[in-house]
DNA sequence: AGACACTACATGCACATGCATCCAATGCAA
DNA sequence: TTGCATTGGATGCATGTGCATGTAGTGTCT
């Protein structure tokens, strides 16, 4: 029974606790200071990035299948975070014509000015908090 | 107004959204195999194998804080965590001598062997995810 | 000793998440 | 067309998390 590490096992091992510290910083402040001076989580901001990328300012919008790639969160958290944005009126879901099983989830203009609200303070967490060592 | 990211900004969001991939694929792989297989999750792992690092075999355990910079979670995480793992019977919580406000966690046989049985399997998954690009 | 601030951990509560399931719409086969 | 498997998304439920707070023990100052 291998009671110690392999070089390569303790690289990985280092790697992925790297990783986790990064993660753990980054996402925490993230959430607070978005959270704080703009109602959103982590995760409604890379969602409205998202939209914000993908449809231009008089389309239709994403399919929920479109956005499920972009945050990595199963199926029913995304449809209950694309809920919380409605109710916030940042985002809108209507009927998709061509398959009726589908949602279009589009921007509101409020949704586009409160990411660009969000976007610079989010871009100064990642540089503080990417940059450190440890 | 910037409505388009510096150079800089955008290597830090494409690190960022590198980092998110790579921890959601490897946290869920984690959390997946080692619940299936031995009952345990990504953070449960990471406080055993703390507490093997962090003990010798007739030690009396480490305090919470000392295992708490480990994983990255808020305190009153850790305490319910480490009640799970009581629970499962794989550490024991006893007054600490010098400071009665303390606890000291020490691993049980069960849970060094139950550390040992799952650690090859969290090599593998680290291997397997940590190498992937995307 | 007595009062008070502080520390270490536990707990009530609100909320986000994943899993399983459900429902409606679609597509395909007979 | 009818029947049935499949897909897109929503929802009930159990669980894990953070925040605020509670409780007990410690240290300090007078």
């Amino acid at each position: 029974m291998a009671e110690l590490d392999s070089p390569e096992e303790a690289g990985l091992v280092a790697q992925w606790r790297d990783l986790l510290a990064r993660h753990a910083r980054t996402a925490c402040l993230l959430d607070r200071e978005l959270g704080e001076k703009h109602g959103l989580g982590m995760s409604e901001f890379e969602v409205l990035e998202r939209l914000v990328e993908g449809c231009e300012s008089g389309d239709k919008g994403l399919r929920v299948q479109e956005l499920a790639p972009t945050v990595h969160l199963s199926q029913s958290a995304l449809s209950r975070l694309i809920g919380r944005l409605e109710k916030a009126g940042l985002v809108t879901r209507a009927m998709c014509a061509a398959d009726r099983r589908g949602i279009q989830v589009a921007l509101t203009e409020e949704g586009r000015r409160c990411y660009a609200e969000a976007r610079a303070l989010h871009r100064e967490v990642l540089s503080l908090t990417l940059a450190e060592e440890p």
